[in-house]
DNA sequence: GCCGTTTTCGGCCCGACTGTTTTCAGTCG
């Protein structure tokens, strides 16, 4: 874990213990802020010195005290404190979906409750029930709750997600009555994981009046043969936990990975999807707030109300400070229809999704052009059946070229990577000359002989220097040991970055989303290298992977230094992943001139020589 | 505990839903 993600759980540890304690919400707030600030910040926080700090957003005087006493002893006097008057066992029930920190403390401080076990106990006496606010039907929740709380929050990754999201709209769409549908949350974002779905549905303004035209379209979202159980139902919300399709995968991505969701009713891996029904003219102010994120949002409200006017899933509204919501007396939205409405109505430029994060999109003067799939011209990372791809040269280069891509690099693996069956010296030399005499056949698409070249574990690369210059494209990436000290890393790693052969870095810290954390380096010594080195770094595009992921990516971005997004090709599906990448490089704000897959051609392939002289 | 095109003190986003309640507290997104 980074020193980032330990000050973010640190901070975010802090906030729970204060909820318990029943401390002024503000200063829990101040804190939750603080952990989220520091978990998405693209710079090493211990490298910050106090004044650095505090030029961050959400961090004050005396949460950067707190960040320099962590930094340096492991651990802050305060966490102590408060964590040495509550019960060990009490801060992981806060997990359990419904049970919140006010209920949990009225439990433990008027019922006596420390953990799991004495809440179960005193479920299963009935003794529950004489606590505040405790009636039969809670209770009665709170126990499904406890049995459901594992499967519930293990985040699914976005390329599992996604396809779903998509499923569902493409059915909510073919509904009767039905004008719009959309993703929202973070998988619009394009966030690695997703928590949960939202759905969003339109349907026109005089239907929606009529709840025997929307009633029915809740219900077949609840009745769609993929719903394992109801979570809540309603004519314009529902709730559902819809079942994954456990398919096999290069990393078997499903398999055996929610151990505990075969309990109850829940069968196999699922994600929880929620829909909402608007009526049209509230589809943009809707999309806006389902997309998030959530401090996005605030902001966004804060900045409607200080020009008076109030925003909320239905419109942008005056502001005219009674009592019931504007929507609800018939009061005209000054926007609504269109999320665009909302954010020139606020005097902003149009922000998209990808990077509504509360970070600084708020200061753009303009709607920033960031990359799309259509600006990737270059597919510079890809397997064939020479190592451990599904496809021969001839196939891989007609997809690439059926794409509409000037330029394919054929990078197989070396041969350290014995597993999937690495290319020898011997057979590397023959794979060139096959590449050379593929390109006759495939004419109209530049076919360039690369390889994939482990970095080992001490840095050096798996093919002498003498190999690797005949070759036009060298990715170098870490597959075996994994696990090293973060400075072992960094060194590794570097050299690699700084080897004047070597093109790409690939996947630079070999994570595995939810399987396996990868290195971690100071990435910021790796992309400071990698700018003076002319060497771009990675998003490898694979769901599995997304590495670089975005707060490292967006590091890069801000320092001038190259990124390439590829797809790891390994069968023709392999080249769908692209836009999972595109949307990593888009929440790191990257433009197309500073991803060279975007490159005409002509400037690439000059690119790729100034390090073959 | 943070922050400032009203403010260095006094604020700090909005609505739906649920269950427990006779008017609201808590949770969630």
């Amino acid at each position: 874990m980074s020193a980032n993600d330990r000050l973010a759980r640190h901070f975010e540890a802090i906030a729970n213990l204060m909820q318990l304690l029943g401390e002024d919400g503000f200063r829990v707030n101040a804190h939750t802020r603080a952990a989220r600030v520091l978990g998405d910040l693209s710079t090493d926080a211990s490298s910050l010195d106090r004044k650095t700090l505090l030029e961050i957003e959400g961090i004050g005087p005396k949460i950067a005290d707190k960040i320099i006493e962590f930094i340096s002893s492991g651990s802050t006097a305060e966490f102590a404190d408060l964590n040495a008057k509550v019960p060990p066992g009490l801060l992981p029930l806060l997990e359990v979906p419904g049970l919140g920190p006010k209920t949990l403390r009225t439990l433990w401080t008027e019922g006596g409750i420390v953990d799991e076990a004495s809440l179960r106990a005193s479920i299963a006496d009935g003794s529950i029930l004489k606590l505040p606010r405790m009636g039969a039907k809670s209770v009665e929740k709170l126990r499904q709750s406890l049995d459901f709380a594992r499967t519930v929050h293990a985040r699914i990754r976005l390329g599992q997600a996604m396809p779903i999201a998509e499923h569902i709209v493409a059915r909510m769409k073919a509904q009767k009555g039905v004008v719009r549908a959309a993703f929202a949350g973070s998988a619009r974002r394009g966030r690695d994981t997703v928590g949960d779905l939202d759905i969003l549905v339109s349907t026109s303004d005089a239907d929606f009046k009529n709840e025997a035209l929307v009633a029915p379209i809740s219900a077949l979202f609840r009745a769609m043969p993929e719903v394992r159980h109801v979570l809540a139902s309603g004519d314009t919300r529902s709730s559902i936990q819809f079942a994954l399709n456990a398919e096999d995968q290069r990393w078997g991505a499903t398999e055996s990975e929610n151990p505990d969701a075969n309990k109850g009713q829940v069968k196999g891996p699922v994600i929880q999807v929620d829909l909402r029904i608007v009526p049209e003219c509230s589809f943009g102010a809707a999309l806006a707030y389902f997309t998030g994120s959530k401090d996005h949002n605030v902001h966004m409200r804060e900045r409607a109300l200080s020009m008076g006017m109030t925003l909320n899933e239905y419109g942008l509204y005056p502001d005219d400070s009674s009592e019931e919501p504007p929507h609800k007396r018939g009061v005209t939205p000054v926007a609504g229809t269109t999320e665009e409405s909302i954010f020139a109505a606020l005097k902003l430029p149009y922000i998209p999704p990808e990077i509504r994060e509360d970070h600084s999109e708020f200061n753009l003067n303009a709607t920033p052009t960031l990359i799309t799939i259509a600006d990737i011209k270059a597919e510079l990372h890809a397997h064939t059946t020479a190592s451990d791809g599904r496809m021969s040269i001839i196939e891989l280069a007609e997809r690439a070229k059926a794409r509409g891509f000037h330029t394919i690099t054929v990078t197989d693996h070396s041969r350290s990577s014995a597993q999937a069956n690495g290319l020898s010296i011997e057979r590397l030399l023959e794979h060139i000359d096959s590449i050379h005499a593929a390109r006759a056949q495939v004419p109209g698409i530049t076919i360039l002989a690369g390889s994939e070249v482990d970095i080992l574990a001490d840095g050096s690369l798996d093919y002498p220097d003498e190999i690797l210059a005949k070759l036009d494209v060298v990715v170098a990436s870490p597959h075996t040991a994994l696990s090293q000290e973060p400075a072992t890393a960094t060194a590794r790693l570097l050299k690699a970055i700084m080897h004047p052969l070597v093109h790409i870095l690939g996947h630079p810290t070999g994570r595995l989303i939810n399987r396996r954390p990868g290195l971690e380096p100071d990435m910021a010594a790796l992309i400071a290298a990698a700018k003076k080195n002319n060497t771009a770094l990675e998003i490898n595009a694979h769901w599995m992977r997304l590495d670089l992921r975005d707060v490292h990516a967006r590091a890069t971005v801000e320092a001038g230094a190259l990124l390439s997004i590829n797809c790891d090709v390994h069968e023709a599906e392999d080249y769908d992943n692209l836009k999972y990448g595109v949307l990593t490089a888009r929440r790191a704000g990257a433009v197309a001139e500073s991803v060279i897959n975007t490159w005409p051609a002509e400037k690439l392939h000059a690119w790729l020589k100034t390090k073959r002289r």
